[in-house]
DNA sequence: TCAAAAGTGTTCCTGTTACACCCATGT
DNA sequence: ACATGGGTGTAACAGGAACACTTTTGA
C-alpha cells in the first residue's frame, strides 16, 4: 500500500521537524482563488517535506511542481508557523483509520512541525492540477467562499491573503496572475480583486505606466463588448 | 566537562534540524551596532536550538534573554536560511579540538540546521550581553566595521542591516533603539543612520509628528551645547 | 443612435522639497 | 556678540483624488 510505504520510509529521506506549505493563487472570473486538497470531508493546503539533499527553496519548488507541473514558479516566503503544539495525530489517526489502513503511533507524520509557507502566483490556464497519494481530490477555490480546512491552514490561508494585499501595494508585478498579454482594463479588476477596494480608472493607467515596467503592444482585434478596443500590455522583459 | 555534556544532551531536548540565531541591534554614539560572541578568532550570532515543549518565538525570547536578560524585547521575524550545505562540521570539530576536548562524528551540531532568524532593536544601557557556555566573549560592533565573521552569518547581518531599513520606511517606530525618552534631533539622528541618507530636519519633524504616535514632554532642562533646549519626546503608550 | 467600454484630460488638493527665518543658549 | 543648535514657516513643485470629456464599438 503507497501510504504505507511513504510513512515507513519517510523518516529516512525527510528532515524530521520541518514541513512546507503552499498557497497557490490563481485568479479566474474576477476571483482570487486559491488550490487546495480534499482528505475524507475537509481541505487542506499542498504541502511536503524537505528532503536531506535539498534546500528548503528547492524544496518548496519541487513541491509546487508536484502538484501544478509548473517549472519556473513566481514563489515568494510567507512565515514561519511554530506553535509547540502544532502536531496532528488525531487527524492522521482518523485518516489512516478511515482508509481501513493499520495506525502506528510512532510515525512519523505525527512529530512535531515547524511549517515554513510560501505562496505562490500562477495562472489558472498553464497548470495542471495534481493530487497527492494521500489527496482525494484538487480544486480551487474562491478566496471568501472557502470548505472546511484541515488543522490551522485557513489562517496560513488568511495570512496569505494580506500578505498579498500587501505586497501589492509595494510592488506593481502580479506576475502569473493574468496571461502574458493583457490589457489595461484587465489589470484594473485584478488589483481591484486584491486590493478589495475601487481603484481609480484614471489614475490607475498613470501609475501603472509610469513604472515603466509595462510594454504597450498592438490593440486587441476583436472582442465581444461595446467600446474601444483596449491595448494590450506585457512585463518588459528587461 | 560543560560543553561535552551539552554536545552529548541536546539531541534529547531539541528539535534536531532547526537553529535560530539573532540579530541584536542597538545604538551608540551615532552608530548602529550589533551583538556578537567570540569563538576562536571568529564572531557569530547568538543563537541557539528550539526546545521540544516551547514554540518557534519563545524559543527566540529565551534565546534572546539568555544572552541580554531582557524580559520583554522587540523581536522580529528576518528569514529562513535553508540551503541543504548548511552544517558546519569542521568548523566544530576546529572548536572542539582547540579545546581540547573529544570530537565525536555524529555530534549533534554536525546535523544539517535550517536556521530561522530574527532581529530584535534594543536599548543598549538596558541590556546585561552574557556569553554563553562556548563563547569566549560578547561584543558590540558597528554594523560598518565588522570583525571576521563565522559561518555565512555575515549575509545574515547583511540581511538584517537592509531589512531594519525597509522597514523605518514603513512603519516609523524604532522601538528601544532609544531610551524612554528622547529629542527629536536624537530620533532624526537615528533615523539618517539607520537609512544611510540625510533627511531635512524640518520635515522630518514635520512627519514624525504628523503620526500622532509621540507625546511631547517638556523641554530638557540642561545640556552641554549652545542653541535652545530641545523638547523630549516618548513613544504614546495608547 | 445610444449606451457601454476605453483612453485621455482638467481641476483641486495634499504632501514633499528646499530653504529661510527666528529663538535660545554656551563660549 | 556671535556661532551653534533647535523650532517653525513659506514658496515651488510633484503626485494623488475625483470627475469630466472624447472616441470607439456592439446592439
Amino acid at each position: 500500500m503507497e501510504i504505507i510505504k511513504f510513512l515507513e520510509k519517510a523518516n529516512k529521506q525527510f528532515l524530521p521537524n520541518l514541513s512546507i506549505d503552499l498557497v497557490i493563487i490563481g485568479y479566474q472570473n474576477n476571483k482570487l482563488k486559491c488550490l487546495l486538497l480534499q482528505i475524507d470531508e475537509k481541505w487542506l493546503l499542498p504541502g511536503g517535506y524537505i528532503k536531506n539533499s535539498e534546500s528548503v527553496d528547492d524544496a518548496a519548488i519541487r513541491i509546487l511542481k508536484e502538484r501544478t507541473g509548473l517549472d519556473n514558479p513566481h514563489l515568494k516566503f510567507l512565515s514561519v508557523f511554530g506553535n509547540r503544539d502544532r502536531q496532528f495525530k488525531n487527524e492522521w489517526k482518523e485518516f489512516i483509520k478511515n482508509n481501513n489502513l493499520d495506525w502506528k503511533d510512532d510515525y512519523w507524520v505525527n512529530n512535531r512541525f515547524v511549517t515554513l509557507t510560501y505562496y505562490s502566483l500562477v495562472n489558472i490556464a498553464e497548470i495542471h492540477p495534481t493530487p497527492g497519494i494521500m489527496d482525494e481530490a484538487i480544486s480551487w477555490f474562491d478566496f471568501d467562499d472557502l470548505p472546511e480546512i484541515w488543522m490551522d491552514h485557513r489562517s496560513i490561508l488568511t495570512k496569505a491573503r494580506n500578505r498579498l494585499k500587501e505586497d501589492l501595494k509595494h510592488e506593481q508585478l502580479t506576475y502569473n496572475l493574468l496571461p502574458d498579454k493583457f490589457t489595461m482594463p484587465e489589470l484594473h479588476q485584478l488589483h481591484q480583486a486584491i486590493l478589495e477596494e475601487k481603484l481609480d480608472r484614471s489614475r490607475f493607467q498613470k501609475k501603472i505606466l509610469s513604472t515603466g515596467l509595462f510594454d504597450r503592444l498592438p490593440k486587441k482585434s476583436k472582442k465581444n463588448s461595446p467600446g474601444q478596443n483596449p491595448y494590450q500590455y506585457k512585463i518588459k522583459s528587461d
